[in-house]
DNA sequence: CTGTTAGCGCGTTCAC
DNA sequence: GTGAACGCGCTAACAG
């Protein structure tokens, strides 16, 4: 058996045919050409014995695409982005494409770096979960060939198609259900507020502190600024306390890197968890489930905004915006 | 401006230069081939205007090689490949490489798949966990332009260079301290106990059985079969407890879905966990540090083992074996 | 110092 | 039913 690579050329000349006749076979086009019995007979059981593979850079070369579609994410260590991922790879399997990872770790300067080498690949679609609002000069050029979906952080305006959890409506329904298991005493902590998410979220908490009547005071809401790190929820949690603030009936925060930090300030200063403690949170963990305290969870669907980002996924389509709902845990 | 794609070719023809001087400038080859400044200059201006963009394809078809590597998991969505996932990309970016990734979802076939459609891809090196001893067939005509490296899973005379945790040593070492604190009252529940990782973890903690002078009895170690689900651990507490086995002091999984199983088993059973039960698991998640047990966590150093595989992604490369250790944490 | 040219393997068009 | 020929954009060898 031949150890080389083999072409479709190696093929036609191995079996003295000629490549338009081997290609049409193999593209699944020979009754439509009329190819003889025979020949696609030999040239069926040639390619089985010997497999064959199509040379998928000249093939892109040629047909000016890859098959291949490209994600930039913040961090592919990040539970919620790796499922995504995941679903995102069982869609193109599906199809028979391929995946082109890379992370941006928050910094636009390596999102754009990621972006253009994607494109330098000819990559047919891109999903991309924005740490800034994307420069469309990024694209600009490449609008014609290749579908850009954002997904995860809706910037306003960016002119594509978005698909985003409805995190306003989740950290609503989570709010209320915990104002009143709490009598109104909730904290909300949280990190990286400038992103679109963390927005919807934070104002999902304030409006369903104002349905519990408790507008004529702000909603506690506090603010650790960009970076999401267990020691921002620490440092939000000392700083409360520290303050002279009381110890809430209900604690939210804004993702589990805030939560673990806070937990673990609580625990320092405490010495245990207050089993009492209502806790809210933004996506899940197995564990979670086994803390003493009671706690509400609110998870996004990974598979549904992964298989609408793919629907979504066509050269030139117009910006629409899908809010996928969560589901409330507790 | 342009809004086509700008090619090599383009950029030579609006400034009336030969492709071979512009390519000399854009590949930084200018001052070895001594290109004059100000045709440098003219050709730095144009394409900093222009947003030009090599084409990948083609650059592969040339070349024979696409800057790319790919990466074969049994599953992206596992924390534990996702960190993996994330580390390696760390090392493709130092180098200008990307990442094509796919999940073989403990499919053989789909894993066959997988590796086939990489390497029509003319990837230049493959990282794979695989989920069965690999057909050497596969890749026996790539390998002198492919690099394989297995990870995670090692199974004996694969012919690849294989970089794996030190699963043996860890489990020994947790089995050693927990089997010590519970006065030699452990109880080990496993799935997928064909896998060579959990194989070794089972080894560990056999030998630290031995050691600790309890060689009299057979190791008290519950297999759950092939899938590693919730379910699996539950139906192991269950069955143990329904045996008449007694609870014991200390409880070690062979991973954190077994584990999450038999803590529900064991809150069903007896309305709450037992605080006194000592856990043992393998890999982490931020909130086991904050259930009221005393738990003892193996963890594996992706970043360590992403670093060795890259490292050892060279053709023809020996067929080495790599042993990482782990961490004990608590 | 710069220009010309021949493929890399595939898909398409047109001729036989 | 089948074959020949061209070009996708790039690289490398060679020719000035």
């Amino acid at each position: 058996m031949d150890t080389s690579l083999t072409t479709i050329d190696e093929v036609a000349q191995a079996l003295g045919l000629s490549v338009t006749t081997v290609r049409l076979v193999l593209n699944g086009q020979a009754a439509r050409y009329r190819i003889s019995p025979g020949t696609r007979q030999r040239i069926e059981d040639y390619v089985a014995g010997h497999q064959v593979m199509v040379n998928h850079a000249a093939r892109s070369l040629r047909l000016q695409r890859s098959e291949t579609i490209g994600l930039v994410v913040p961090n592919l260590g990040n539970p919620f982005f790796a499922r995504l991922m995941a679903e995102l790879e069982r869609c193109c399997q599906a199809r028979n494409l391929m995946l082109l990872t890379a992370s941006s770790h928050e910094d636009p300067e390596l999102e754009a770096r990621a972006v253009r080498q994607l494109l330098d690949r000819s990559i047919d679609g891109l999903v991309l979960a924005p740490c800034r609002k994307p420069a469309p000069e990024l694209f600009a050029r490449h609008l014609a060939r290749v579908a850009v979906v954002l997904v995860d952080r809706a910037y306003p305006g960016s002119g594509f198609p978005t698909v985003v959890s409805d995190n306003r409506a989740g950290a609503r329904e989570l709010a209320r259900r915990l104002l009143a298991e709490a009598g109104g005493d909730a904290l909300f902590l949280c990190a990286q507020a400038a992103l679109p998410s963390i927005r919807d979220r934070i104002r999902g908490f304030r409006e369903a502190w104002a349905e519990a009547g408790l507008g004529d005071r702000p909603a506690p809401v506090l603010d650790g600024g960009a970076s999401d790190l267990p020691f921002t929820g620490a440092r939000l949690v000392n700083a409360h306390l520290e303050r002279g603030g009381a110890l809430p009936r209900a604690l939210v925060c804004s993702s589990l890197v805030v939560l673990e930090g806070a937990l673990q300030a609580l625990r320092d200063r405490l010495g245990r968890l207050p089993p009492d403690l209502l806790i809210g949170t933004f996506d899940t963990e197995a564990m979670l489930a086994f803390l003493p305290n009671r706690v509400l969870a609110v998870v996004q669907d990974e598979a549904a905004i992964a298989q609408r980002a793919f629907a979504r996924l066509q050269p030139g389509a117009r910006p629409t915006r899908d809010v996928i709902p969560c589901r409330l845990f507790g």
